[in-house]
RNA sequence: GGGCGGAUAGCUCAGCGGUAGAGCGGCGCCUUUACACGGCGCGGGCCGGGGGUUCGAAUCCCUCUCCGCCCACCA
């Protein structure tokens, strides 16, 4: 028994326990044995980008409370702790440290050293992917340090054996043995098409890492020409866009274009003929009732030029600014080239908004504008990091399917128990609102890349069609600093000889197997069989569209399986305005200070008192009240191990009525206190403890 | 536009069919061994509005209002 302290002093209690526990390893899980025995966790990987803030010391709390209560009961718990560092978050903040940028074409330097100490006006080095990669392991392994220390202060119960990081080798590993997996099955496939680019950071970015914003726009009234008719006029917020029109379409039931359809219309200042088509997606009252399609101004751009045999006009390039275009022949074919080439010339170049505002010019020089623009609100999609709309060029990329999987996915989320149970409403809006495959390949340099090589014709072109996969042997694997068997690196980028596939994974693609990674598939799979799938995997609300929802999707690719039993999700920590708190809007609390300040208890209790999946107001108040009854306990015991210490063990000789009806109490509130962990209600259990602590306490 | 949560004391929240609860804050009282890193007590609420079910509704049903979130629309 570990001696009562005199005085309440948290951080030394905090420092000893932790010590205790360490050299115990009473958080280590025990292999041998049985799955049934057990109680594995999937715990979220941290981003090492930045510091720790509150919600993550609220939310990992919650969990590890749930996990301490599984190991009392005896289970084996498996609770391993992995950080994620993979990805633009730690790409951006490397950059920024060491003023370097990486270059997929140069070669690796192994002398090469990162330095912080360099002048303010140091032009940025550019390094091979390789030792920029080895740059972020750098500044990754301090914070991970940073992070670890306030773990353990705050207690949690993780396996520190168990460490794993998303760009270290076994994560590389596993995230490209998935690849093979699921390429071998027909599951990831390649295609060159319209995919969603942002133009800042220059890749493509996937359905779940996009947002709405609403952003002031305008309608512009653009007049087009008709064979045979009166001319139309279209209505658009993407004027810039015309020399990319494709089409107009109206509504086909919309009396005002009956006549119209099956004709002709040319669009002004480009001269460029196109058909005026029925679409349903056209609404009557909106606009003129009549649009324009472009190449591609938006989603229902991209499904209406899909599908048809209409020509690709893509004007804006993977740098977001209006590419070089000559209306030559097809498909930028105009009535009259040198008058589409002079306007043309006046845009090329230009940023969207700067061609925008141009176009509006030329336009009305052409009289071509009906009336002003006229001023909007609307939400634009934008890539949750950018800071520019996000436009659909035509990149080949990888992608997973997912739309064929749709009915699976949402059977395979009811096998899940949601907790709180309405959390998964959420997962099944975000299934059945996929529109489109997750494209999983992003033209990043931190990040896994993709274990396939190509090979090169004569010409030094490559050839898509035939990627040569690596052997899972071999991995993982860079295929930029290793050459593909059968070849060797003298013929890598010549004619004949191969080239290495530039891109990285999605980050999700990594973190979407943290199961997997920590069970040890495919490689070990006895130890896999012995964790997965696993019962916890405590996380966010935000996240269940990308990490719980990925993840269900790798487990049921690959095993046909669900990666865990329950989903535990858990709120925001809202600031005292009821803003959620983020390092952007500068109002985050870092928990260091607090456990300082009231002690890892108190934190605690602050943390186990927010009901599952509530968002919860950042409180003060609440960890003082957290510290007042870690004080009270700590007396009491005091108390009764004093004055009762010799209290009879055996609970058949308490005979005073006023003993048996408080152990009947004490019953009760365990029942309770049970049931209710056991339905992850870990507020509830807290809630009906403290209640009866304070009775027994004050009679 | 669709979905999900929430509205209970000044504040943060619990209660979810049987006489309105806790903590904080406010006010008052109490220090010679469990606890001043404390303890005890007092005030304070038409349980968002309206309707219904019921012997009985904060609790169940309908409806409205407001707050938050998720998803969709984006010509």
């Amino acid at each position: 028994m570990t001696e009562i302290p005199q005085s309440y002093d948290p951080a030394k209690a905090e420092r000893e326990w932790s010590e205790r526990w360490e050299r115990d390893g009473i958080f280590r899980w025990d292999p041998t044995r049985s799955r049934a025995e057990t109680f594995a966790v999937d715990t979220p990987p941290l981003t090492v980008s930045g510091s720790l803030h509150i919600g993550h010391a609220f939310s990992f709390t919650q969990a590890d409370v749930i996990v301490r209560y599984q190991r009392m009961t005896g289970k084996n718990t498996f609770y391993p702790i992995g950080w994620d560092d993979n990805g633009l978050a730690t790409e951006r903040r490397v950059q920024n440290v060491f003023g370097i940028r990486p270059d997929p074409r140069k070669a690796y330097d192994p002398a090469w050293q990162p330095t912080r100490e360099r002048p303010k006006d140091a032009p940025v080095e550019e390094v091979s992917r390789r030792n920029f990669v080895e740059a972020c392991g750098l500044v990754t392994a301090e914070d991970e340090r940073a992070f670890e220390d306030v773990w353990r202060r705050i207690g949690l119960s993780v396996d520190w054996t168990t460490q794993y990081a998303t760009i270290d080798e076994r994560c590389r590993r596993t995230s490209q043995l998935s690849f093979l997996d699921l390429e071998r099955k027909g599951e990831a496939y390649q295609k060159f098409a319209p995919t969603v680019w942002d133009v800042d950071d220059r890749t493509a970015v996937a359905q779940a890492e996009i947002e709405d914003r609403e952003l002031p726009g305008a309608y512009h009234d653009i007049r087009f020409s008709v064979d045979g008719e009166p001319p139309i006029t279209i209505s658009t917020t993407r004027p810039e866009l015309l020399a990319a029109c494709i089409a107009v379409v109206a509504h086909p039931r919309d009396e005002r274009f009956r006549t119209y359809f099956g004709k002709t219309a040319r669009t002004p200042l480009f001269h460029v003929r196109v058909p005026i088509l029925p679409s349903e997606h056209a609404d009557p009252e909106k606009g003129t009732g009549i649009l324009m399609v472009c190449t591609f101004g938006d989603q229902a751009d991209v499904e209406f030029w899909r599908g048809r045999e209409l020509p690709l006009r893509q004007l804006i390039g993977l740098d977001g600014r209006m590419r070089p275009v000559r209306f030559g022949p097809s498909p930028f074919e105009s009535a009259e080239p040198g008058e589409a080439q002079a306007a043309w010339a006046e845009l090329e170049g230009k940023t969207v908004k700067q061609a925008q505002a141009k176009i509006v010019e030329q336009l009305r020089a052409a009289d071509a504008l009906v009336g002003e623009p006229r001023a909007i609100v609307h939400a634009v999609k934008f890539y949750e990091r950018g800071s520019r709309p996000l436009e659909f060029v035509p990149t080949r990329q990888w992608f997973v399917r997912l739309l064929v999987h749709k009915q699976a996915l949402l059977e395979q989320g009811r096998k899940v128990e949601w907790r709180p149970a309405y959390m998964r409403a959420r997962y099944e809006n975000w299934v059945e609102g996929l529109n489109q495959d997750w494209c999983i390949s992003r033209q990043r340099y931190s990040g896994v890349p993709f274990p396939v090589w190509y090979p090169l014709d004569a010409d030094g072109a490559p050839d898509h069609s035939r990627p040569i996969i690596a052997a899972p042997e071999s991995l993982p694997v860079d295929p930029l600093s290793a050459a593909p068997p059968g070849y060797t690196e003298a013929q890598r980028d010549r004619p004949g000889g191969f080239s290495g596939d530039p891109d990285v994974m999605d980050t999700w693609a990594t973190s979407s197997l943290t199961p997997q990674i920590a069970s040890g598939w495919p490689l070990d799979m006895d130890r896999h069989a012995k964790l997965f799938p696993m019962d916890m995997r405590p996380q966010a609300h935000e996240i269940i569209r990308t990490w719980a929802f990925y993840t269900i999707v790798k487990a049921w690719l690959h095993e046909r399986e669900i990666p865990w039993r329950n989903a535990a999700i858990s709120g925001w920590i809202l600031d005292p305005d009821r803003k959620k708190m983020s390092k952007s809007k500068g109002n985050v609390v870092t928990p260091m200070h607090l456990l300082e300040q009231y002690g890892s208890d108190a934190v605690r209790y602050w943390s186990a008192s927010g009901r599952p999946g509530t968002d919860t107001a950042f409180d003060e108040g609440q960890m003082k009240v957290g510290r007042r009854l870690a004080i009270k306990m700590l007396n009491a015991s005091k108390f009764v191990l004093g004055a009762a210490g010799d209290a009879p063990a055996d609970l058949s000789l308490v005979t005073r009525p006023l003993d048996r009806a408080m152990l009947a109490d004490l019953g009760g509130v365990v029942a309770e206190c049970t049931a209710a962990f056991d339905a992850y209600d870990y507020a509830r259990s807290l809630e009906r403890t403290e209640r009866f602590f304070w009775s027994f306490c004050d009679d």
